[in-house]
DNA sequence: TTGTTCCAGCTTTTT
DNA sequence: GCTGGAACAA
């Protein structure tokens, strides 16, 4: 047969990657390198060519994304369907595993995925219920210790606290957190991990049965995973090293939510007969571009080493702005993009990447004045808005009673005049009693505990749960959730809500109702899994995949994070400014630095052709004005790739307000001037009133600067 | 129960 | 300077 379509295109790094026998392999593959590519072609060859079976195959990623890519490519490559192979997101996978072993991992068969922001509701009540002080203990920082300890694997009882009064509370708080979840049968993200790690590491039947049956493991952005992430795949590839990592030690930007580089070095310490492979060829920027990225990320200590290079020319010089404020910038880049866009270009080519979401307001604004179309990544996902939630609730509780954070959230909404005490009471009585608020509600209904008013009112919310169980019993999912609708009253509700609002939250429910219908969840042979519980883990691990098709032609916006993974023709990376990028909050740590720069890194190879960097001078942050120096990255990126860009007689139409003067405050253009930081330069604009006074300067060194008068150390030469 | 007012907090984000 | 949450009054 012939398999050269599976080694045809590729360059020999990748083809070595793909053919290599299977062991232990590492592939540094930078940015550009075609990393994809190599792991869907190596799939490809191991089934084709090896004929290794579609069931032996894992595959492993961060996001969804990345995993249905993956999935469909190699289907395209293959031609015959994916289903057999587990590809998936590590969360993904866990899920499915415990589901699959739901009472072998101590859990309920019903058990549920919370969210993060479910997780932070459970903390906040629990604080509540500790009557511990949430000034004192903020719930999300309970929440990021929590995380932390399962990201490293580590459980309440496997910490001490060594007479710390704070690792103390911690701990305390830690244990009562696990108290509810395995109480209310819910499990958080970091929970996946950990639970399916502990299931394998003290099952050995279990274990056994995936080693044997996974017999190609393959990690995509391995430079991503945490303690336990590497733990599981340890547990099932060792021995046999049939490990296929791929990854890039300067793309890794997730140190803060427990990532690791050092799993590189942990891999090529457990897996001492490793082979590594670089592929340094990159085939998606200009050589400038490249410059720029490879001599920046060398100010990093902390790499492995690699040389991106390219067969492609030198292309257009990098831009560098430097604007008076962020308006200014926001004209600038939008200005920009409208000559791009003159001179027959797409919208969706181009990407305005920031540090923080805080940043996209002035260039969603400027884009409207213009009327280009733009969409703004981030923010809230489908699955995460209140109404779906609200609806979700229900079915939650409908498949689990003891899921006292949904009985908490939909208790009340709509509002059936169930109000603070008697709420407060049931809580006391279930914390007591230690059992669920629904057995809680029950007990006390039964025992005529409360008085007529609130009695019924629970009554009501009992009853409603009871007919959903009985009239949902012979549907089909998406009725159920379409019957949760009507029978919760949450339609009813909404529909006299404000008009706009009201109706918006209407067509999503109805759009979870086509969710629901649309639902098909990857099902094999032997699994027989309940379809509701399949399609509430699913509306959490897989938040944001309802968002509409990325067709539409229109610019992009996103933070640097979120950009990780993708390609532009034109990139903008806006806001190179001390403070802000490198955010302030890592300047004084070595190694969060680095991640700052890594962020960077990847942000100038994200641009295929152009590539624009900006700052300003001063930007309005927190309601305050702030006159920030330009980013330590600007200066690390070589000066024979950039040129500087000066739109200045444009850009005054922005400031129609402001009075463009021949003198201020004994100044005049043309003066010549000598400041204490900058040296020696020329006045060539005076602008504005007040304390808003502002001069341009010419400096021989450093080039054009806006300075506010009122702040600037410079006086005059006669 | 709802609307108002006050106050803290404020990278990055997936799952 | 904006937002979300909590505390308070009507």
């Amino acid at each position: 047969m012939d398999v050269s379509f599976l080694i045809n295109n590729l360059n020999d790094a990748q083809r070595l990657a793909v053919t290599a026998p299977s062991k232990a392999m590492l592939i540094l593959a930078g940015a550009g390198s075609g990393k994809t590519r190599v792991l869907v072609h190596r799939i490809a060859w191991k089934i084709q060519v090896e004929g290794v079976s579609p069931h032996s195959i894992l595959a492993v990623t961060f996001t969804n994304k990345a995993a249905l890519e993956m999935r469909d490519r190699v289907e395209k490559l293959l031609k015959f369907p994916t289903q057999a192979m587990w590809i998936g997101t590590f969360h993904g996978l866990a899920h499915r595993i415990l589901r699959r072993h739901a009472s072998e991992a101590q859990l309920p068969t019903t058990f549920q995925v919370m969210d993060s922001d479910d997780q932070l509701r459970v903390i906040k009540r629990l604080l509540k219920s500790m009557r511990i002080d949430d000034k004192k203990w903020p719930p999300k920082q309970i929440q990021w210790f929590v995380n932390g300890q399962k990201d490293e694997g580590l459980r309440a009882k496997h910490l001490s606290h060594n007479g710390d009064f704070f690792l103390e509370q911690m701990i305390k708080l830690y244990h009562a957190y696990e108290t509810i979840c395995n109480q209310s049968g819910l499990v958080d993200f970091a929970e996946l991990l950990l639970r399916a790690h502990e299931l394998l590491r003290d099952t050995p039947e279990l274990l056994a049965f995936y080693r044997q049956r996974f017999r190609e493991v393959h990690v995509d952005e391995f430079q991503d995973t945490n303690k336990v992430q590497y733990a599981w795949l340890r547990l099932l590839t060792e021995g046999k090293d049939n490990l296929f990592i791929v990854g890039d030690d300067d793309q890794s930007i997730y140190g803060w939510r427990g990532a690791q580089i050092a799993n590189i070095f942990n891999f090529q310490q457990d897996y001492p007969n490793y082979e590594l492979i670089r592929l340094e060829q990159n085939y998606r920027s200009t050589a400038y571009i490249l410059q720029a990225a490879n001599q920046l990320i060398t100010h990093n200590n902390n790499r492995m080493g690699k040389q991106l290079w390219t067969d492609s020319d030198n292309g257009e010089l990098i831009s560098l702005y430097s604007a008076f404020n962020e308006q200014d910038e926001a004209y600038f880049v939008v200005d920009q993009i409208q000559q791009w866009l003159e001179a027959g270009n797409l919208k969706k080519e181009v990407a305005i990447l920031y540090r923080s979401n805080a940043q996209s307001r002035q260039f969603e604004e400027r884009l409207m004045i213009e009327a280009i179309p733009y969409r703004v990544y981030g923010g809230l996902r489908f699955f995460e808005r209140a109404e779906i939630k609200n609806a979700l609730a229900y079915l939650r509780l409908l498949s689990n009673r003891n899921d006292d954070p949904s009985f908490e959230r939909i208790i009340n909404t709509p509002t059936r005049g169930i109000g603070q005490r008697t709420l407060d009471s049931l809580r006391d009585f279930a914390k007591y009693e230690q059992i669920s608020l629904w057995q809680a509600t029950e007990r006390r209904i039964n025992d005529n505990f409360f008085s007529a008013r609130a009695g019924n009112a629970l009554k009501k919310f009992q009853k409603i749960m009871q007919d959903l169980e009985t009239e949902s019993h012979s549907l089909v999912l998406y009725e159920k959730v379409k019957l949760v609708g009507e029978k919760s009253g949450l339609i009813d509700f909404y529909k006299k809500e404000k008009e706009d609002r009201g109706e918006a939250r209407i067509e999503n429910l109805e759009e979870l109702i086509n969710a629901a219908r649309a639902f098909d969840y990857p099902c094999e042979d032997d699994e027989t899994l309940n379809d509701l519980d399949m399609f509430l883990a699913h509306a959490t691990l897989e938040a944001g995949e309802m968002q509409g098709a990325d067709a539409d032609d229109c610019v992009q916006l996103m933070t640097l994070h979120s950009a990780k993974g993708l390609e532009f023709k034109h990139v903008f990376m806006v806001g190179l400014e001390e403070g802000l990028f490198p955010s302030g909050r890592s300047i004084e740590d070595v190694a969060r630095l680095e991640e700052e720069r890594r962020l960077c890194y990847v942000g100038i190879t994200r641009a295929m052709q152009k590539l624009c960097i900006s700052y300003a001078e001063s930007r309005r942050l927190y309601g305050k004005e702030s006159y920030p120096s330009p980013s330590r990255f600007l200066r690390e990126i070589p000066k024979d790739c950039v040129q500087e860009i000066r739109v200045r007689a444009k850009v005054t139409k922005t400031f129609k307000t402001i009075k463009v003067t021949e003198s201020l405050g004994g100044h005049r253009v043309g003066d010549k001037i000598s400041h204490a930081k900058f040296g020696l330069g020329t006045i060539l604009q005076l602008e504005g009133e007040g304390t808003q006074e502002k001069v341009q300067i010419n400096f021989r060194e450093s080039g054009l600067k806006w300075l506010m008068l009122a702040y600037a150390k410079f006086e005059r030469l006669s």
